[in-house]
DNA sequence: TGAAAACCCTGGAGCGACTCCAGAGTCAAG
DNA sequence: CTTGACTCTGGAGTCGCTCCAGGGTTTTCA
C-alpha cells in the first residue's frame, strides 16, 4: 500500500502521515525497491486509532502513551483511564468558556443598531470600546488560562 | 507609562505587548531618553480593546480590521457586523463539535470496565481500537475542517 | 559608595500539529 | 517521448504567543 492509498483509506493527509512517522507515532513502513513507503494493514489500523484519538482532541503526546499501552498488552497501564478523564475535564472547561463566549458575541451583535453604509455609529464598535473600558468583565477573566 | 505598568494595568504580558506592536496592532509609543517605551493612555485603551476582542477569540487579523474601522470613524465599515457574525458562527460550530466530543469521551470512559493493575483488558483501549475500525464514526467526521 | 536586584532593550528560537514548498527522482498513459 | 501524477527529502511557514541570551539602565538597600 502506497502512501496515497493509505491517505485515502483513512482521510489523513499525506504530509500528516509522514509527520506522524517522524514523531514516532506511526512505525516506519517497509520500502519498495524505488524507495516508496510500503504500508501494511497494521499501519492502517494504527493510523485510524491515532486519528480517532485526535478526533477526541488528545494531544499527540497522550496518544503516544496510549499506543505504548497497546503495544504492551500484558502489562498494566494505569495511565489510560487518567488520560481520558483529563481529556474530559479539558473539554468541559473549554465548553464552559465557549458558552460564555457565544453569549458575549450575541450581545455584541445585538448592540449593532444599524450598521448602515454611513457607518458613523456602529453599535458594535462602541460596545467593544465600552467593554474594553470596564476593566474586569467576564470575557477578560476567561482569557486567563 | 513604562511597559510594565501597562502590562499590569491590562493584565497583558510584557512580551505580548511588544508582540502586538510588532504585528502593527499597537502603535509604536514614544521613547524616553534611555530608549524605554513610553506609553500614553490611548495605548492603554487600545490594548484593552485588543484584549477584549481576543477574549472573544477573534484572530489578530480580524482585530486589525476592527481597529482600522475605529481609526476611520467617519467612513463606512461594513466589515464589522460580518466579522462578529462570522465569529459567532465559528464559536457555534466549535460548540457543536465539542459537545459531540464530550459525549464520545464519556462513552469511552464508561467502557472501561475495570482498569485494574493487571490491566490486561482495559475497555477503553479496546473501545478505541474498535472505534478506529468503524471507518466513518461521528468523531472522525468532525475532525475534517 | 557600591553591589545586587529589577527593569528595559533587541533579535531570535520554540511550542503544537500540521501544511506547504522546492527540487529531484519514478512511473504509467497517450 | 513527453506529460502528468505520484513519491522522496529537508526545510520553512502558520498562529499567538512565550521564553531566552546578551546586553544596557535604574532602583534599592546595606
Amino acid at each position: 500500500m502506497r502512501i496515497k492509498e493509505l491517505a485515502e483509506a483513512t482521510g489523513v493527509d499525506v504530509d500528516t502521515i509522514r509527520y506522524y512517522e517522524k514523531q514516532g507515532l506511526l512505525p516506519e513502513p517497509a520500502r519498495q525497491d524505488n524507495g516508496y513507503r510500503d504500508y501494511a494493514s497494521t499501519h492502517l489500523e494504527r493510523l485510524a486509532f491515532i486519528r480517532h484519538c485526535r478526533a477526541l482532541e488528545m494531544p499527540l503526546a497522550d496518544i503516544r502513551r496510549l499506543l505504548g499501552a497497546l503495544d504492551a498488552p500484558g502489562e498494566p497501564h494505569p495511565d489510560v483511564d487518567r488520560l481520558v478523564q483529563e481529556q474530559i475535564d479539558k473539554v468541559r472547561a473549554r465548553l464552559k468558556s465557549m458558552r460564555a463566549l457565544e453569549k458575549q458575541l450575541l450581545l455584541l451583535k445585538a448592540s449593532c443598531g444599524r450598521c448602515d453604509d454611513e457607518g458613523s455609529d456602529c453599535g458594535i464598535l462602541k460596545e467593544l470600546v465600552a467593554a474594553a473600558h470596564g476593566e474586569a468583565c467576564a470575557c477578560h477573566a476567561h482569557l486567563a488560562h
